[in-house]
DNA sequence: CATTAGCACTCTAGTCATTAGAGTGCTAAT
DNA sequence: ATTAGCACTCTAATGACTAGAGTGCTAATG
């Protein structure tokens, strides 16, 4: 059975805990102001400990949290402990000072974010649901080497080099560049493949590597995310061992798995927090991830979060990631107006 | 002093060092066939160690081998284990197979160099010693956001979005792009600047920007390199203690110390290794690094190596970097022509 | 003279016993 | 329902001891 003081106790517990990093004992928990002797914070903590809130790590140790200790916190006890003004202008500053390289965002909010919450950041490029084309170039390298520059909507540039089977001057290239943005602009890789055209086949070749290029751009999957913070996250105690480093390091190296994993946390809204035994992965089975989608629904988007031991301040984290993904939709919708 | 057989002693040790990371005594050394008892190593090794070439880690425990032990070992004694005809055939393979994604060549060639010698790859991306623009776009994104699009020599993409004075439509930005394509192609960031136009308004504000943008690109420094295989080297036995790999991971994440510590090794030709202390961060003391160009000496060109703890398998190591160099270099060289 | 057998010596790493201290769980009193 | 009191348990630190690995030195050898 769940009391308020017991939900009062818990929340004391994970406090300690979280900054502390040691089992925290029932004197420490009585000292904090409860008014009561630590012989009756022991017998809440023996109820809390049946109903699997907490652990102790050995008899006549302290207790530490479990997996539904935090999840109980998270859910409904824990404030939030927002950045304040000067913090969010600050970041808000720093991403205007980079406003107009948009490959800079993901790097920058990485950045920041594992600077804030002491962990690894993992945010992932804008990726559009569906591709739209915005504008086409090519432009000539050598004699049969043709680079195809693509412009989509959100700005992004993707390139290909493509080998001719005749030499094209870079003239006819423009008509053509010309011919086929006037065309296509404006679409998505199944509209373009749809529209019947008289093309030259060099345009025939250019438009299929268009498609190509598109198909790759859309779908379920997230791009592989950009990574900060290894270094913050590596200082606290529970990574002492380097065998859970290594361990760690191959999932977040290890491209196919952490793609598989982000897009399945995150086919809702919100933000949400897989703590420990909850993730997938056995050998994240000590970590916590916070995890949350940014951009424009349905139309274009990427995730941000963040990563580190169950040990970690969620008050904190949370509206910290929470925050950063509005900056990025912020910065999104600018560029969809 | 230096003898045929202190060499050939030193070899043995080096090599079961490397192998087995555990100090080597003169027991398993006399075993390796050299026809004299332990005792007589046992001098020798008292020789080798005056001299400086090993060290015990304590009294009573085998020898191992010091920065100038390798340093030796490897300007002297070592012969190169260079990859088999195969690999160096699957290893070009898999570079055909990306062959037209300029961008992925750092990666695949980070992977494969990490794969091979279980280590941390480090690989920049190519960057002329002078840029120079090959085609210049502007796409209107929104009324007054405009997307800068050049296109260098290196078939290198680069862009930034720019903010107007007034409206300018999509046909007038045709005219613009293809007027300061022409007018400006094939040239480097200062002829630019020297290069006096008669310019509308508009056009000075991007000719601006690519003169910036253009700057950006050259010097002297290199990109931030690509890193792969953090999950090799840690699970070298040197870094079974958290401290190192934090403050390697510093290192490796703080992206102003390792620029600055990639050119100052790169000024020469040839391969450089960097063993142990004669590093210039104290954190690498226990760390080799093993580094070379590629690209067109004097054009275009980066830098690829190989970073993990002093017993290192430079046999190995070396000719594969040396190897995928050569490789990033041919790719390079197919696109200047 | 180079080599080597023999041996005393040194240092590590593991095991075991001991101890102080932290923190519990239970009982009985309030 | 709370709590004082206390026996109990477990950890972590300490020191003593030991086996084993490997050395350095000495004296003998071809």
């Amino acid at each position: 059975m769940i009391t308020r003081r017991r939900d009062r106790i818990l929340s004391i517990i994970i406090g300690e805990y979280v900054s502390k990093g040691v089992p925290v004992s029932s004197d420490v928990v009585a000292r904090k102001g409860l008014g009561v002797s630590p012989a009756t914070i022991r017998n809440e903590m023996i109820e809390l400990e049946e109903e699997g809130y907490l652990v102790q790590p050995h008899t006549s140790a302290g207790r530490i949290p479990t997996d539904k200790g935090y999840r109980h916190y998270i859910e409904s006890l824990m404030s939030y402990a927002r950045l304040s003004q000067e913090e969010q202008f600050l970041i808000r500053h720093q991403f205007h000072q980079v406003e107009r390289a948009v490959e800079e965002w993901t790097r920058l909010a990485a950045a920041i974010l594992s600077g804030i919450v002491h962990n690894v950041a993992l945010v992932t490029r804008p990726k559009p649901v569906e591709a739209r084309l915005k504008h086409l170039e090519l432009v000539s390298l050598q004699e049969l080497l043709v680079l195809l520059v693509l412009v989509l909507r959100e700005a992004k540039l993707r390139q290909q080099m493509l080998t001719l089977e005749e030499t094209v001057s870079q003239e006819e290239l423009n008509a053509s560049s010309r011919k086929l943005t006037s065309a296509y602009a404006g679409l998505t890789a199944s509209e373009i493949a749809a529209k019947d055209l008289k093309l030259s086949p060099l345009e025939e070749q250019v438009i299929k590597t268009v498609g190509q290029l598109m198909k790759d751009e859309e779908g379920e999957e997230y791009e592989e995310p950009y990574i900060d913070g290894l270094r913050h996250m590596l200082r606290q105690p529970e990574f002492a061992s380097s065998d859970k480093i290594a361990a760690i390091m191959e999932v977040l190296e290890q491209k196919s798995l952490l793609k598989s994993f982000l897009p399945r946390v995150l086919t809702g809204e919100g933000v949400r927090v897989v703590i420990g035994r909850e993730n997938k992965e056995n050998v994240m089975r000590d970590c916590s991830v916070i995890l949350t989608r940014y951009g424009i629904p349905g139309e274009v988007g990427g995730a941000i979060g963040v990563m580190g031991p169950t040990r970690m301040e969620y008050q904190r984290a949370i509206p910290t990631v929470s925050f950063l993904s509005t900056v990025m939709s912020e910065l999104v919708s600018e560029l969809y107006g």
